[in-house]
DNA sequence: CCGTTGAATTCCTATATATGAATGAATTAA
DNA sequence: TTAATTCATTCATATATAGGAATTCAACGG
């Protein structure tokens, strides 16, 4: 029938006032959303029916409502993980001027669910709900670190690993040694490996007997340059986290 | 088949968070939104591809990412409307002390766009995304009020006025009558016609040609003893509006 | 004022989806 | 440790929905 389900297609919709920023048309959301009109006709009325849209202008320009906002704000302010961690990633940030960011596993690929940005203008940028893949990121080397040897090859069988960059490390024997690398300095690396000129770190944290990942990325130059640095003020945070009682890592 | 459409019950599944505020189990979401689990299971996993749920905790509890927060500060950051609209009615706010609703007609019913609460704890409480009858609120008056007499006999007869309160006018006439005595005095009332005790003002306000109301509402005993004060208040910051050349008001 | 154009809306049916029932996984109790 | 229970997941099919086509509506220019 469709080339996605209605409620993607329902996302897609909000997605396109994000990105578009202005009102649209049912001929603009149904074009740019790639969605036959009548169909889309019918999802924005659905829309409109429960007040995430409002209909503004003469030419039947449409725009969300506050009611999207205000459900996001509650929704925030109420989870327990960000709001325990955001103290410690804030200081990790000022203190280290790049980007830093907090991840968690979702099946084959990282999720990430805070993101606080570098001050600099050159930086690693990046949004919460981007999904990256595991072998290549730094976050993702944390996780497939407390994994069994025999559990890792399973998970790189079945999601063979892209060549994403030159530097990017496919074979598993060098990702294990690189692992095992990670496991002994207490921290993971990535060096271009995702994203060229781009180094990263991490360290596994652990809330709620959850597993997350907690890493400072920035442009190789300035990052490699203060490796030993940067990677102090990581540990410092994931100690930090232990003390209060939120992370046992692992 | 269902009860209610999948966009729906997706929308459905969000605003349960929003309102238990915790993470939630698939059975929890399947009970509380009343979605068959094998249903909820497949809407879950879409929210989950895209990013907008996150599994946390052992017991494969659930919980919205950032995305949707994200998504909502972007789209309400380039709302021209509430932009260029809210300082007066922050003004308003503060200067009458009760609470200010900026409202829209979508089709049968009055949608509020913003809600700024009065400060006092005893105020009229409301939020973005609620919507009201045109016939007893006082914004949906002043929108009746910019329509031909046939018109609002029209649409009173397609959507047949509900006593809401002992104090509601639902009759042809005396609804007409009240609409006169609203234009002659520049503004529109309800004296606990939606809701008891709660009296409220409205005017009319009109952005890039399209029409909005512009209410103030709070305890009948607050503001009935201050009706001139508030009333010139109200009319003050619609003046306000039209000197900006926001409003060419009808 | 009317004709033209493009968008919004309605309608019908081929088709994707919802869900009951079965299975699998995991947690708790015994 | 095993049994019991509860939850998550899969699957086949009855059923609601997507979308092409037709229609209505509205804006604009002549």
């Amino acid at each position: 029938m469709s080339e996605a389900t209605s409620p993607e297609r329902m996302l897609a919709i909000l997605e396109m006032f994000e990105k578009e920023r202005r009102p649209l048309s049912l001929k603009e959301l149904s074009d740019y959303c790639r969605i036959p009109p009548s169909t889309c006709h019918n999802l924005v009325h659905t829309l409109l029916r429960h007040s995430y849209l409002y209909q503004t202008g003469q030419r039947k320009d449409i725009y969300p409502t506050r009611r999207l906002y205000d459900m996001g704000a509650t929704i925030l302010a109420n989870d327990q993980i960000l709001q325990r961690l955001l103290p410690a990633m804030e200081q990790l940030r000022d203190a280290t001027r790049e980007t830093v960011i907090l991840g968690k596993r979702q099946k084959d690929r990282i999720v990430y669910l805070e993101v606080l940005e570098s001050p600099e203008v050159i930086r690693y940028s990046a949004r919460a709900g981007d999904t990256k893949p595991l072998h290549s990121t730094c976050i993702g080397k944390t996780i497939l670190s407390t994994l069994k040897t025999e559990e890792v090859r399973r998970v790189l069988e079945e999601h063979p690993p892209l060549q994403v960059t030159p530097n990017t490390i496919t074979g598993f024997d060098r990702l294990m040694a690189d692992l095992d690398r990670g496991r002994a300095r207490g921290y993971f690396t990535t060096h271009g490996e995702n994203v060229a000129d781009v180094t990263a770190l991490a360290v596994p944290i652990s809330v709620n007997n959850e597993l997350f990942g907690l890493a400072v990325a920035g442009p190789s130059h300035r990052v490699d340059a203060s490796l030993e640095r940067i990677s102090r003020a990581l540990k410092d945070a994931q100690e930090n986290l232990l003390q209060q009682g939120i992370s046992g890592s692992g």
